[in-house]
This record gives C-alpha cells, sequence and structure tokens, in this order.
DNA sequence: CTCGGTGCAAAGTGTTTGCAACTAG
DNA sequence: CTAGTTGCAAACACTTTGCACCGAG
C-alpha cells in the first residue's frame, strides 16, 4: 500500500503531464523546502525549459487544487510554495536565517497545540490554523561572524 | 515618572505635529489593533481629513522609525501597523477571524519561548524574532452559526 | 480532434520614489 | 525663513486575467 506518487495523483484526475508540470513536480521531489514563484521561474531557465512567469503561477495554483502543493507566507509579501503533507501528521515551521537567506524545515510542537486549546478556553476563539515561522541566524552564519 | 505620551515623543525629537500624523495618532492610541494603510485612508475619508495614500505610507514609517508603531504581517501580503509595545513586556499575537476578518490580541506564552530555546538546542539556529497568527472562528460567529 | 495548458499583453494590488509645492514652528 | 511634510504622477514588485493559440492524450 505505497502512497501514489505525484505524477499518479495528477493523471489519476485526467489532468495532462506537460513540461512544466513535469518541471514542477521535479522540482518539488527534489526540493522540500519553500520556493517563491521566481525562484521557479529561475530553475526553469537553469533547465533551458521556456516558461512564461504566468504558467508557473498558474501551475502553482493547480497543484495546490491537486493538493501537491500548499503556500506559506514568511511576511514579506511573497508567496512561497513546498510540498504538500497531510496538515495533522506532517505540520511544520520554518527557520528562516535573516543572514543568507535559507529556510529550514521544524516540527510543530505539542506545545503550540496546546496553546491553542487554551486559547479556545480563554477566548472561544475556535483556531482552524496558524502562521508561525521562526527568523534569526542559521549555525552556519553564525560560524562566520555573522551578528544577532 | 509616567511614560512621555506620543505627542511629546514626536515633539521631543523636533518633529511637526501635522493634520496626518494627529489623525494617525489619535486613531492608534483609540485603536489597538492592526490596521492597514488602506484602512487608515478609509478612516482619514471618515473624518473628512484630506490625505494621499503616499503620505500615509510616509507617516507609517515615520512612526515606524520612532518607534510608535510596528508591522506585522497576516500572510496576505498586505502590511498591517499597531502600537509598539516593549518587545520583553508585552509581545503578543493575534487571534484572526477568518468569517468577520475581526481581530484580537492574545499573549504570547512561555511554552513558545521554550520552544525557541529547544530550537537552539536542536539546531543552533538563534531565534531572534517569530511570526506568529492564528486563523480561526471568533467566538460571536460561532454563536451566529458560523462553520468551521 | 478536443480540452486542458500556454504565451503574451494588459490590468490589478499594495507599496515606493522623485520632485516641486507647502507649512509648522 | 526653512527643514520637515505633502501631493501627484510615475515606477515598482508580485500576481491575476483575457484571449487566442497550442499540444498531450
Amino acid at each position: 500500500m505505497r502512497p501514489p506518487t505525484l505524477v499518479e495523483t495528477i493523471r489519476k484526475n485526467g489532468h495532462k503531464l506537460t513540461r512544466l508540470r513535469l518541471l514542477l513536480l521535479r522540482y518539488f521531489s527534489e526540493h522540500n523546502l519553500p520556493v517563491s514563484a521566481a525562484e521557479l521561474l529561475q530553475f526553469a531557465e537553469t533547465k533551458k525549459v521556456l516558461v512564461n512567469k504566468t504558467s508557473i503561477y498558474r501551475e502553482l495554483e493547480f497543484l495546490m487544487s491537486q493538493r501537491v502543493i500548499k503556500e506559506v507566507h514568511f511576511g514579506d509579501r511573497t508567496s512561497r510554495f513546498e510540498l504538500y503533507e497531510n496538515e495533522d501528521e506532517d505540520h511544520h515551521h520554518h527557520l528562516i536565517c535573516t543572514h543568507c537567506r535559507g529556510i529550514q524545515g521544524v516540527g510543530c510542537t505539542d506545545q503550540l497545540k496546546r496553546h491553542e486549546q487554551k486559547v479556545y478556553q480563554q477566548h472561544q476563539f475556535a483556531v482552524t490554523r496558524h502562521l508561525l515561522e521562526f527568523f534569526g541566524i542559521c549555525r552556519e552564519c553564525q560560524k562566520k561572524g555573522a551578528k544577532l
């Protein structure tokens, strides 16, 4: 009972496998970290695949509709996208280095889930989703002497 | 030893008190919740104060430089601003109702601070700042039968 | 052949900049 | 008077839309 591959997921729903779609699927299966549309456009260039930015945006929207990827925001008014994982099983956040702009994932803590329950008890506010990202200096940049 | 008023803070640094500045100071002292530039523009209109959006943006930037307000992000590529409070003493997050768009503040938990320490221990990533916002349905909307 | 996918140009949204005119102190 | 403020138009960055053409199945 292995889970269906990305390609199977697309095929199953009667969609075509075009060069752009294959390129993005390839990108996302190789890099499991948030990318922006601009970065994908660059990636396409390096792979000598001609694409219009409009198509990138449309493809990202499509992959989101198929639950292949999801959108994440780091508060800089640029949308980023990464592989979608079952919300409950692999919900995670990011460590964003403000020095080298590198990004790494970190799991969601039980503490945060407990906090959401407290929010409900105290405010009767039913949390459906949260946005949590950490900014700071990564290990490598600290070694290189980056200041806080 | 009461803290200086907003007006005193501005005056002290040799800046002028213009109608726009007074309008925004008034807005922020009356509403301690995040506002967008567009909402402030609307507010100015209702108060019959003529202003250009450019001035709003510039004034917001000015108030940030004076540490009167700070910027917050809710992941919708719009910047919002709210009164600045000493980071350590009154750091808080928001409960954003996805139904009525209402916003309320909630304090930052010790749990989150502990989590940041754990991040450092596990990844040697030095967190300087975090972004945490909760989305869901507020008490009122739940009473009115809004579905999750 | 057909419908889903694509390119291009243009529009849209939120924000920033350059510059001349204005005004609080 | 004069540095700090403002308005206006235009530029910007990122994203979306309309429409005609294209190509995977």
